[in-house]
Order: C-alpha cells, then structure tokens, then sequence
DNA sequence: GTCTATATTCCGATAGAC
DNA sequence: GTCTATCGGAATATAGAC
C-alpha cells in the first residue's frame, strides 16, 4: 500500500511527463488523490520540492533497473533498456529527461543538479554495456563507446517525443534500425 | 526593418525554445520590445494565437531554406539540414518541436495541429533527400528511408536537449557518427 | 498602434483547527 | 497528517484614452 507521499510523487512524474512541469498544478494532484491541497504542502513544502523528488526517484528506479538485470547479456540489457522507451512510448507520455531538458531554465538550481547526474549516470551505464559488448564482439561500431550511447539514446529519447505528434506507434521498426546499427 | 508584430513572434519564438510555451508570458516580452503588455495582446489577443504564428514562421522558414539549397546534393542538403540543428545548440535552446512535444497536451488543438503538419512536413523533405541520395549511391542504410529519415532526425533532435543538460558541446562528432551510418 | 488602468482567474503557499 | 479558509502574486486578457 503506497504513502500519500509516494502517490504524490507518482502522479507528479506522470504529470509532468504527460504536459510538463510548468504546465501542472496541485490542482490536478489533490481531486485525483482525493487529498486537499494543503495536504500536499504537508509533504512538499514548495512544487520545487516534488519536482526533486520526481528525479530522485527516477535515479532510484534506474539504479534498481540496471542492478536486476546485470545477470543478462549486453544485447539483453539494451533490449531491456529500449522496453522503457517503449512502455513510455505506450502510455504516450515522454521521459523525464525530455520533458525537463525544453523548460530547464525555468527550473532552480537543485532540480537542474539532480537532472545533470541523472543523465550522467544513464549515459555513462549505457557507454559501459556498449564497451562491453563490443570487446565481447557482440556489438559492431565505429567511433567511441561514449558517441554510439549518445545516438542510440538520443534515437528512443526523441523518438518518444515525435511519436506522440505524429501518432505513430511503430516503435518496432525504430529498435530494430538501432540494434542493426550497432552489429554490422 | 522589423515590425512590432515580426518582433513579437520573433521573441516568442525563442522564449518558447528557451524555456517552454508555458513558462514564459507577456511580460517576457513586453519590457525586452519596450513595448505594453496590451500592445502584444492587440497583434495576438490570446497566447495561443502567439503560438500558431510561431510554428507558421517556422514552417515558412523551413520550406525557404529547402527550396533555398534544391541546387545542392543531397549529402550537401543533409548537412546543410543538420547546421540548422548545430545553431540552435550554440545558442543553447532547443528546436521548436522539441519545447513543445513535452508540452503537448496543454496546448490547444488548432497549435496542435500546425505542429503536425510542420513535423510531417519536415519527415517527408528528409525521407525524400534520403530516398535519391541513396538511388545516386550516394547514402548507403538499410531498412527504409522513412525509419533512417527518423534516426537521422532524432539524433540532432535529442542531441540539442541532452546536450543541454551535460553542457557538451561537441556536435561534430554526433554529426561524424550520422553521416557515417549513412555511408557504409 | 500603443498607452494606462484594471478585471479576472489561477496557482503556490500559509495559518490554524481538528 | 489532513482539513477549511485565505493570502499574495503572477499571468491572461480587456476597456477606454490618446
């Protein structure tokens, strides 16, 4: 059974994935949770408040990702971290990083922090699972590990984005054009 | 010399590549025109008739630029696009589509639609130079020009907004990589 | 076409009771 | 920890003078 905390913090993240940070209010938090609005200053002080917790609790779930799947192969552990990209691309909504990255100017100080190493620490996992594989000889690409992280997250990162504008769903066609990218 | 009207959508359109549709306001604009508040709202009574002006600037500007290159080769043509892309990185915005997409859902329909139309637009000019470049033997990809005009796209498209973020600035080697996957 | 002044709505935030 | 009630500020928008 989730806190009221906790509900808070989801619905936030689905908030602002679905139409932006700036763009949501407690309002659309307090009739959904059947709470008063108060009742979510009780929690989080000031919006700048939920929005770190958001992120932090996006780092807390990747970190808990990569650790359950460190069993697989590194072909396994993209194909796993595609399926997030896909299963947002699903509920039609974008990522964090995505929605964030357009108004970040707008956001302090702290929230800016938090994201920077957030996207840090996603890059940086995914440039490792590159590097291995390709020693492995299971991957296949030229230029740095670090360059290839960047167009295969970029790919699903914008892909998500444009889908949601044009309506498309064939998220399908796109895994396969990175994963053929990346074993030539 | 610029009109009052030209200047607002001008700046809108940066404020929103800036910082997102909603986050910025008359008053953004107002003081930077040395202009009044009402004024803006005399040229555009609502923000959302700001908005539909800003993305139809953008798609004027983008069917000029490419009937502005149809001499060059495709390659020249695509590298002309991905330039586009470099300049509103420098600047440290983000490109039309990208601050919007986030924000979709609480924009109104008729931006809505201008928005599509303008991303299709652009998918179909870049799927198309893809198409006879590689015709000429000029680009080499597998899978369809359509799903390569995508990964090409979502490239620079992400590149702008995680870029941001991790302050790099090394767009020359995201470009190396694109016209490199293009030209095996 | 631009101004001053103001209406109105919404949102983030707080005080104080229970 | 949640409630009622409300403050204060910001943002969209309008009325009417120049």
């Amino acid at each position: 059974m989730a806190t009221t905390k906790e509900k808070i913090v989801t619905l936030g993240d689905k908030l602002i994935r679905d139409k932006g940070y700036n763009a949501f209010s407690y309002y659309d938090i307090a009739p959904a949770l059947k709470v008063n609005n108060a009742a979510i200053h009780y929690h989080f002080p000031t919006k700048t408040d939920l929005g770190e917790a958001v992120v932090d609790c996006h780092s807390e779930k990747f970190t808990a990702f990569t650790q359950s799947i460190t069993a697989q192969s590194e072909i396994e552990q993209l194909k796993s971290f595609l399926e997030l990209f896909h299963r947002i691309s699903d509920d039609n909504r974008v990522c964090l990083v995505g929605a964030l990255a357009p108004e970040l100017p707008s956001l302090n100080k702290s929230m800016r922090q938090k994201l920077t190493t957030f996207v840090k620490t996603t890059l940086d996992w995914l440039t490792a699972i590159l590097e291995r594989g390709r020693k492995k000889g299971d991957f296949n690409f030229s230029g740095t590990a670090r360059t290839r992280a960047l167009m295969v997250i970029t790919n699903i990162f914008a892909w998500v984005q444009i889908s949601r504008i044009t309506g498309e769903k064939d998220f399908q066609a796109i895994k396969t054009a990175i994963l053929n990218d990346i074993s030539r």
